[in-house]
This record gives C-alpha cells, structure tokens and sequence, in this order.
DNA sequence: TCTGGGGTCCTGATGCTT
DNA sequence: TCTGAAGCATCAGGACCC
C-alpha cells in the first residue's frame, strides 16, 4: 500500500521498520513443518504464564500475545503449545540483521524480530521506497527459507513503526513524508509510541479520541494530561520525529526474575531464588565482559503488587556472591510482607571494561557454547585477570581452548591473589 | 480471566552537599 | 554556627515496549 503523493517525490530521509510477523510461532512452524497450518502457542507449559507468540492459525479465536496461558487454551482448544526455545529464536535473529546489514550499515535492532534501517541514499541501488520495501521483505523470505516480515517504509522511525504493523501479516505499508500526518490523523491515541492503556484512557477522557485530536490540541494541555510525554505526543501526532536509526546501545541493567510455581514467603526459599538469579546474573555480565555498580531486589505479592529496594554496591562488581550478599541485606526491609509469586534480582548501572570488552568480543566471534562454558568456568575460579589473558589467546591463537589454557596455567602469576592455576580441566570441542 | 520476562524511561520523595 | 535554597544522587514505584 502507497500513500498518494508517494510516487516520484525525494523524500529527506528514508526510513524502514521491519517487523517479523508472530516471530516465535513462524519459527518453530519453519523447524517443524507437522506445526504448519495449525493454531499454535509459544509460552511455558505452567498454568501461570502467558502466550509469547500465537500462530496467525490461532489469532481468529480471539487469542494473542500476553493473553494468560490458561484463557488462551479456554479460547482455542485445539490450539498445540510448544515452550519457546530462545536460542533458536537468536539465530534466526541473527541471520536476519545479517540480512538486514546487507541493505544499510544503520541498522537498529529493536528486539529479536524487528529493526530500523536508514535507507536514506539508497534509492539508486534499491529503487523507490516501495521496492525498498519489496526487497527487504524478499530477502528475509529468501535468507531464511519462508518467514514473512512486515515493512513500514516512510520519512521518520514512527511512522515507519506504524505503518509496518498497518499490514500484518506479510504487508508492505509506504507512507510518504508529506502525507504522514494526514495518514496518521483517524489512528487511534493508542497507536502513540509510549501510550499504554493508562496513558490511552488518560487522553481520552480528555476527548483526544485520535492522534489527529493530539496533533491539533494545546501542547501545554497535553503536557497537564500526561506530563513529558504530552510534548512527544504533540511532535509524533504531526509527524515530527527527528531521531536517527541507532546502532546497538549498551544494557543499562540486566537481570533475572522468575514466576514460581508455589508462593514463597520464608526467608530462606526466597534467598534460594536470589542466589540462583545473582548466579545468572552475574554469568551474563561477565559473559559480556560487564560490571554493575548496584543491585536491586523485586518481589511481586500475590496481590501483585511489586516491591523493589535497590543499592549501591562499595564498587562495581560482576560477582555472584556481591550481588546476593547486598539482595540480602535488602530482603530485611520487606520479607515480612511475603508470600511472593515472583523473586528477581537486576543489576543496574552497567560499565564496561575495556579489557572485559575484548572478551566480549572474543565470545562474539569464537560463538561456541563450550567456548562460552569454559570462560565462564575461568572467570569463576580465577577472577577477570585470567579471563582476560584467557581471551588474548584465544584471539592470537584461534579456538584451541585447552592448548591455550594450558599455555595460560603455564604462564600466570598471581591471578587476583588467589595464585595460578596448576592446570584447567577445561575442554572445547571445537 | 488472571495476568511473563527482559528491558527503558519518567516522576516524585528523600537525603546529602554546597 | 546555624539556616535555607539549590543542585544532585539515590531510591521506589509506575507505565510502557517487545
């Protein structure tokens, strides 16, 4: 679909939105083709969770995304549900920004299935917005042997957002700069970028029913309503939205939390939830090669309501036992106001080290789960120093782990004052 | 009906420093 | 030495997004 006007006129900028259409199903429908043609969810098999992903099978029975498990399987009985299988979901990820790389060196990955490329100056090589458009959408097809994607393609990242999901599944939306506001006016106000339900309800009782309603309101009325978010409102409902397409920004926090089963409300079960999340947490920081300067515990009452209390750390730290001894330490304040469905732990302020980038990095580009394993392993018996002499070898000498760990028990030192290792039992199978 | 997990950003309260 | 204001950091919670 092309808005009028579209059609021979140089746009300022060119952007795309691209959107894989209910990403998770399409995938375990590509890996198993007895899935195919059939409604499918993707969500945890426990009564407590909610759907991931349903197949487009599934969606006329009324069920989505976030819808409770137990409602879904109420709504579509016949409907077969598989538990999300997200390594597999980051590979096919993976081949698609590869894909999408191919088209713009911007490329902005939102999340696992959609991103913005900047195809602005690319007419010549790609043709005009439409084809543009075409194109991503055939080479997504193409690289990953069937998965559809929807493409929004016009002047600013939100509208190109909006309209890639104008179409689904499988629609290409072209929307022309100048007739962007025109195009968004009869939108509801919930199409806005950061209008949740509340902020929706919120605006509407005010009487802004459209974004053509917000576009043409008071900023300083919209600012009343909803606070600095009303003067975003203002911009994005004209069209306005000068931002460029980003590359990858680093995590501000990282964390764990699970829905349990069973409430808890003793002490000790919820501690035991702690540590295995201060464990997970502090493997993916150091797996990135990353610190976090404080730690924040959140429990959720059966009530749900949620309770945080977070903390400084004396200094940054990737450690598992900092990270539990301070979520302890704040579990005092609130673990009388048990019992809990949900225990997690967040590290926030994250840095990075530029010695512990080059492990990242390492790991990026050696990409084997016994690579992975066996620094981990390192780092947790050995500290960052050896980590890092660990992935300078790897990065001189290539992917002979248990060589290079021999070498590295040969020829360190001190390891952070816990001596060097004698040998590493550490094995890659590459 | 019964509500996930991983994130980001914003707001208001509070306490410390200058 | 005391006090108030301003600025900043920290914290807790809310809303939102995918």
């Amino acid at each position: 679909m092309t808005t009028p006007g579209s059609v021979g006129e140089r746009w300022p900028r060119v952007i795309a939105h691209a959107d894989m259409d209910a990403f998770y199903a399409a995938v375990e429908q590509l890996d198993d083709p007895t899935l195919r043609g059939r409604p499918l969810l993707v969500g945890p098999n426990s009564m407590r969770g909610v759907v991931l992903t349903a197949s487009y099978e599934a969606r006329p029975f009324g069920v989505g995304s976030a819808m409770p498990m137990a409602q879904a399987r109420r709504l579509c009985p016949q409907a077969l549900v598989v538990p999300p299988r997200f390594e597999r979901y980051s590979q096919v990820s993976a081949t698609i920004m590869r894909l999408f790389g191919d088209f713009s060196p911007d490329v902005e990955a939102l999340s696992l299935d959609e991103a913005f490329l900047d195809m602005t100056g690319s007419e010549r090589l790609f043709g005009s917005p439409e084809a543009i458009g075409r194109k991503i959408k055939d080479a997504v097809r193409e690289g990953t042997g069937g998965l559809t994607a929807s493409v929004g393609v016009s002047g600013t990242k939100y509208v190109a957002k909006v309209a890639s999901g104008y179409h689904k599944p499988d629609g290409l939306t072209v929307v022309a700069p100048a007739e962007a506001r025109a195009w968004l006016a009869p939108l509801p106000v919930g199409h806005l970028w950061g209008a949740g339900k509340k902020t929706a309800a919120r605006l509407e009782g005010l009487g802004f029913r459209t974004i053509g309603d917000v576009a043409a309101a008071d900023p300083q009325r919209l600012v009343q309503a909803v606070g600095k978010l009303g003067m975003r409102f203002h911009a994005l409902a004209r069209g306005e939205d000068f931002r460029g397409v980003e590359g990858a920004r680093r995590a501000r926090s990282l964390s764990c939390e699970r829905t349990l089963n069973v409430d808890v409300a003793a002490r000790h079960e919820i501690e035991a939830h702690l540590r295995a999340s201060a464990d997970t947490v502090a493997r993916r920081l150091r797996r990135r090669g990353l610190r976090a300067r404080g730690v924040r515990v959140k429990l959720k009452r059966t009530d749900f309501e949620i309770l945080t209390r977070q903390r400084t750390l004396q200094a940054p730290s990737d450690v598992a036992a900092e990270f539990f001894a301070a979520a302890r330490t704040l579990l005092d304040d609130i673990v009388a106001e048990g019992p809990f469905r949900l225990v997690g732990l967040a590290a926030y302020e994250i840095e990075g080290a530029a010695d512990r980038e080059q492990l990242g990095l390492a790991i990026d580009s050696g990409r084997t789960r016994a690579l992975e394993t066996a620094l981990d392993s390192v780092a947790e018996r050995f500290g960052a120093g050896v980590v890092q002499r660990a992935a300078d070898l790897i990065n001189d000498r290539g992917l002979g782990l248990a060589a290079n760990l021999d070498f590295l028990a040969d020829n360190d030192g001190a390891a952070e004052g816990e001596g060097a290792p004698d040998a590493l039992d550490l094995e890659s199978t590459d």
